[in-house]
DNA sequence: GTGGTCTAGACCACC
DNA sequence: GTGGTCTAGACCACG
């Protein structure tokens, strides 16, 4: 499922917790899922364990996952209580850069706003069950 | 005009970068505008000219200025001809990327259309040319 | 300042941890303020660069500090906007559990109580300024 | 009575030790009851029976309980003549700790000390022995 | 078997 | 000089 693409100059570990997270909002991986062992995983992408189980550790600091030591990392339940608003600004932030890289290289608002709903659509999202 | 936060944690050199891309697209700077010189640039925002200078070298590089030898750098006319589309590939990657962090901190697609209009408005963008 | 207990079971990266937030409560380190260097540190409590760089990173993600790749790592001004509920809820169960110990080590609630005030006091807590 | 919560990250082992001794502290175990056996317990809670033992043997150690060879295993009679100083000062850290996270949480003095009021209340400890 | 911690050492990006 | 990423391999804790 996961992959990883060697030559980008994002970090393999990044990658991976994007992965992992596209999963989840697809509807691919659900809430109490297990993940492969960070070994398997490891021999699977033919990386170092300790990069993989970096993402994991990441992606439970995130409360996307939740590892329990001797038995696996698995799934989160989402407890869409709180948001957090350190993190939206950041990618507030973010959607600002972009959106000037944007205007230089003569790609419209509209067209941004059609990007999203491609994605929208095309994952076929399943956000809400 | 130019401004940079000494405490981010983005380098300076990107920080430089798109903060002279915003000035171009609110109309601040256009085509023809003379830059100043890396090492006036240096004096005022108390950094080192290396970092200036490798600012300007990326924005000759992506077009958006142009340096003559013995003159100064130079705000280039953009040539709306022909998009690149390597680079719009690129920014619908990031902005993919941002959309999947969006479903993760519970921002729907709503906000981040909302998000782009915000930015149109606020700056008053002056990219007919 | 900060010192590592090399016998202890908590890892040596939490000690750290604990150690840096502790002296950013008694003042002695303030918004701003500069870390040692991850190298710097390694060898003068003689432990490998990386462990020092995890507790810095984790520390980073709490907001407790701030990096910026190339100058070093710094005291982040804390923005008092926003409770982590979730951690707190974390700490919580923390005491509630450290409360039954406390039951069978026929440690009273009074003294509990007391040695937080003992903690106050002792170290002059200089968190309003 | 006890049980355990299997997506917890805190090793299923010191689950049960505090569910147990927080059930004596309530007063539901006394002094001299019999504890279900190992393979009994592990039945019920579907676990392993080495994770049980384990639990067993370290409450025994702790002088919490008390193994009969070929009887079973019974809550012990707390000796309440002498305090255990090493585990006192431990405890003691381990408040030190949880108050510095607290302060960096924003969590006042005067919340932990309600913290601990409430769980006294909720409980209706009957530790008088 | 699972993940967690730590070390050692290489290479890269930023200033 | 600074921190960041990745690999390799050792040892420990949990079930």
């Amino acid at each position: 499922m996961v992959s990883i693409n060697k030559t980008s100059s994002k970090p393999y570990y990044e990658q991976l917790m994007l992965s992992i997270k596209q999963e989840i909002l697809q509807g691919v991986l659900v809430a109490g899922d297990k993940l492969p062992s960070v070994r398997e995983l490891a021999r699977d992408l033919m990386m170092n364990p300790n990069t993989i189980s970096k993402a994991y550790k990441l992606l439970e600091n995130e409360q996307v996952l939740i590892t329990v030591k001797g038995k696996g990392t698995f799934v989160k339940k989402s407890d869409s209580t709180q948001r957090d608003d350190f993190r939206i600004q950041m990618l507030k932030g973010k959607l600002k850069d972009l959106f000037i890289e944007a205007g230089h290289l003569q790609v419209t608002h509209e067209e941004l706003v059609e990007w999203i709903q491609e994605s929208e659509e095309m994952w076929g999202m399943k956000n809400e069950d």
